[in-house]
DNA sequence: GCCTAAACAGACCAAACGGTCCGGAAATAT
DNA sequence: ATATTTCCGGACCGTTTGGTCTGTTTAGGC
């Protein structure tokens, strides 16, 4: 029941850098013997947690998916107790993330499941549905959202919610590719601006908070 | 200095199928033996041309930069001669791209300069440099026609022309992650419109040629 | 304090992988 | 025709890589 010695610690130690190397190298790049190396460990610990590497990629994407829905809830959380007009809601939701983006000096390392993408052929079905249910609850997170918006606010030109949400995803992924290719921290931050100015057009909102 | 026999016919042949696998796979997931299987030649062909691997890669990331580039300027061309209006010419810009997307049966198969991205490490600095020159030259293609369009028409929001440029490339490369990720043809195009969408708003077009 | 099982360390292994080498076919120059 | 060079087939090689195995240490249960 209670956890044992400090294994568990030396797990999360293996995931991290297993995550920092894949998303510097890919997952097919970022070799086991490497994050022996980088991690402090050896052979034995790693396959003692790990039974395969391919077990390691679908941990390191469950827990990936599950933090990162867990930073979604909180900001909508937060979004939802600034405001009650799901327009305004929206708005300091990107602008949240905005915040987070604009506080970093060096480009964001990237969306994990990005990297995974980008090598898809050579995971298996779980995997791949685990790809495809992370983006799609994302998807609906804001949809629901933009459902209530063009309710309420008449906008400027007929838009589908679904495709609007994905638009958030969409800019943030591309705009880490280009912030690493391109050496630039600010990328994330400036294309969520125009995210954000573009719902502001769309639905002909007041001035946001600043 | 002529050609002699056909080895280049055989160049380009390991050329397409080393991109298709790279696209699918990744950079280290596409290996060499996969290659030969792939395109139906062996060993000695392949190093025939290419001396290792990483000289295939950077032959790879040329061709792919030249004929994007071709790609940009035919399109850029078009538009021009189908309107004197930097702001047209942007839409048309923009739409022909979202037709050239829209026509596609499956999702597109993905940017390699993106797949190259995010096993960025792994690459020497000629490569990385490669990369980041090529994300310039197609920043810079619509930031010239964006800082027309900011001077001929105010925009309702003040921006930087050279992020609104960015933001094409920042759209398509995220709408292919996500196209692969869900499986959804339709998705370059849809954010594309939506990305087109933003650009009419902000400078308060009237309504594009249907 | 003793037992048990988790938590490692590290030598070892088989397969995969990038790359070499040499022989031969095929095309071109002379 | 012959020599020469390009082009390619395929056996071969050293290293890397994912994974195994055995032994040892360490932390709790009692």
């Amino acid at each position: 029941m209670s956890m044992r010695k400090d294994g568990l610690a030396t797990r999360e130690k293996i995931l991290d850098g297993a995550r920092d190397l894949v998303l510097r190298l890919g997952y097919s790049g970022m070799k086991i013997d490497h994050v022996l190396e980088h991690v402090g460990i050896t052979k034995g610990a790693f396959f003692h947690h790990f039974k395969t590497k391919d077990e390691l990629a679908k941990a390191l994407l469950r827990r990936y998916a599950s933090q990162d829905a867990l930073i979604y809830a909180e900001t909508r959380e937060q979004a939802e107790k600034l405001s009650d007009d799901p327009l305004q809601q929206i708005l300091i939701f990107i602008r949240l993330f905005e915040d987070m983006f604009s506080e970093m000096t060096e480009p964001y390392p990237g969306c994990l499941l990005a990297s995974y993408v980008y090598e898809l052929q050579q995971f298996d079905d779980e995997t791949r549905s685990l790809l495809h249910e992370t983006f799609a609850r994302w998807r609906t997170l804001l949809q629901e959202k933009f459902e209530l918006i063009v309710k309420k606010y008449p906008p400027k030109t007929p838009v589908n919610p679904a495709q609007l949400a994905d638009g958030f995803t969409v800019v943030l992924e591309g705009a880490f590719i280009l912030a690493k290719a391109m050496n630039d921290a600010r990328m994330a931050s400036e294309q969520l601006r125009l995210y954000r100015n573009y719902i502001e057009l769309l639905f002909a909102a007041p001035a946001p908070a600043r």
